[in-house]
DNA sequence: TCCTTGATTCGACAGTTATCGATATGGATG
DNA sequence: CATCCATATCGATAACTGTCGAATCAAGGA
């Protein structure tokens, strides 16, 4: 229902169906979207964040089990997580008094899957 | 019958050697490093350059072949190519009169694994 | 209703980046 | 040696980014 482009893809194939950038050139469409997506990634705090929230309990974590672990200020966590929800990386949700982060597993996925080189190559 | 702690581990070799970020917070030394990776991805032509590298015959490509696709001078391709060079994920070397490039897979392949989900995760 | 706590937004500032034209370098060739 | 071609480097500039403190918003509880 609320899925804007992508159709939900399966795990398990996800590698075999979005051609890895080694086979074939990046048109320059697509190159501009997966370069916002990389651009996200390019902050060693982002990417702490974002295997925090990963790998925690259940998949998700509230903005209170980030903060901790950083000696930037909560402002500057909250421009992070902005940063990461507007890349499609992650959905976030307030419930209650806390506000809750998780990974969106299909984007990490097609970016796994674009960097993906064949075994040979030199 | 060897299931380490996740009952829905759909791939049985890219996804156990290299820890993802999904399984284990990333320390900070480690988020530094793949951020200077990340940030060499994060530029349109930059992942366009590399593409068009990689899917190159013979695996390599020459400055020559590369600065026709663009609308951007030839000093800018250089410095993506240098951006390139210097984040490890290339290689290049010069032969005669022209210079040459090729990607690195081993770096990709780091990248690549890393982003990896588990197949259960919502 | 008023306070407290969690989280986002705002405004400012310093540092970085993408881009260009001009210039330099390095090798082949006449 | 003089010249041409392919790349790289330099210096400048406009745009973007990470960070902070202050202010604001949102939800509960006295």
């Amino acid at each position: 229902m609320s899925n804007l482009e992508l159709p939900v893809l399966g795990q398990d194939d996800a590698a075999a169906c979005c051609s890895p950038m080694v086979r074939e050139p990046l048109g320059e469409e697509a190159a501009v979207d997966l370069a916002r997506m990389f651009k996200a990634l390019s902050d060693p705090v982002r990417l702490r964040l974002l295997s925090l929230i990963a790998s925690h309990e259940g998949g998700e974590a509230c903005v209170c089990d980030l903060t901790g672990p950083f000696d930037v200020s909560q402002p500057t966590i909250s421009h992070h997580l902005k940063v990461l929800r507007e890349a499609g990386l992650v959905g976030s949700e307030r419930r209650g008094t806390w506000v809750y982060y998780w990974v969106l597993p299909a984007a990490l996925a097609r970016l796994s899957s674009l960097l993906e080189a064949p075994a040979g190559a030199r």
